[in-house]
DNA sequence: CATCCAAATTAGAATAATTCTAAACTATTG
DNA sequence: CAATAGTTTAGAATTATTCTAATTTGGATG
């Protein structure tokens, strides 16, 4: 079973014309690095250096444009989860996160591992959109 | 009773020296803006701003310093919800967040009130530092 | 398939939050 | 009250991200 099992798309041009995105040379490769090879957490700079390195040619800006086009069209979730930089998960369903402080490295925790049992109604007027549970965790031997 | 009841300083420059700080006229003055009227969450340019306002001369960069001893000392606490900006919580016991992402907003949860049921275990080798529960809420006539 | 145009890309400048640096100041200790 | 280690500071530097305005391109149209 292929890592993409789940994902309903076959390919990189079928994401794209349900995303409503025009089929770019450049989101075709990024959409390619992104969901190619089962889930992944990135942040831009990162997935611009891997563009560089299998020789595509796409600007930082370009790759921040797709990444939240592609939060937009629900493809990616963002995470927060340190100060001043943002990852881009491409497992977009039910889960949460072990943040290792320590390396800065992001691992998914299945949504039914975590029994949020009770939670309180969003305050009048508003709506919950999202619910995110990080478990930060730490080398034994630091700090 | 008053909102610092349960808050065992009785004033900022016993609160310093249990921190082992030295007491000086930035951070008791900080120190004060911090803690003087209940649980708030503030980003270090508002503290500085409160402080303008106070007529408190300090510099950003002592914010940004006094911010982070207070943290190492366990007397605030970061909470990153927003990529690029970084809130700094007076409460430091159990509790979670609701953030509204509309205006940027933070509003404390009793930990009590949120019932987190089951966590799987840290990856070997690691130890669990905090578990941070995020629900993120809209204004319903927003996105 | 040539033309057109809205959408997309881009380099580089701009912004925002934060950290760094090195010099000036100050709280404590003897 | 002098010495010194800790603290503050202005301003420069850094980092991640966004913006701008000009250029390029995908895809529809004739």
């Amino acid at each position: 079973m292929p890592a993409n099992a789940a994902r309903p798309y076959a390919n990189a041009l079928e994401l794209l014309r349900a995303a409503k995105l025009r089929p770019t040379r450049q989101r075709l490769a990024l959409t390619r690095l992104l969901f190619d090879k089962g889930n992944r957490h990135v942040t831009a700079e990162q997935l611009h250096g891997e563009a560089q390195t299998a020789s595509v040619r796409v600007s930082l800006a370009t790759v921040y444009n797709t990444l939240h086009q592609f939060v937009g069209a629900g493809l990616l979730r963002e995470v927060v989860v340190d100060p001043g930089r943002s990852y881009f998960d491409t497992n977009v369903g039910n889960h949460h996160h072990f943040y290792f402080e320590d390396s800065g490295r992001l691992q998914d925790i299945p949504g039914e591992r975590v029994g949020v049992a009770e939670l309180p109604p969003a305050p009048a007027g508003t709506s919950i959109r999202r619910v995110d549970v990080i478990i930060r965790v730490g080398t034994d031997r630091s700090r």
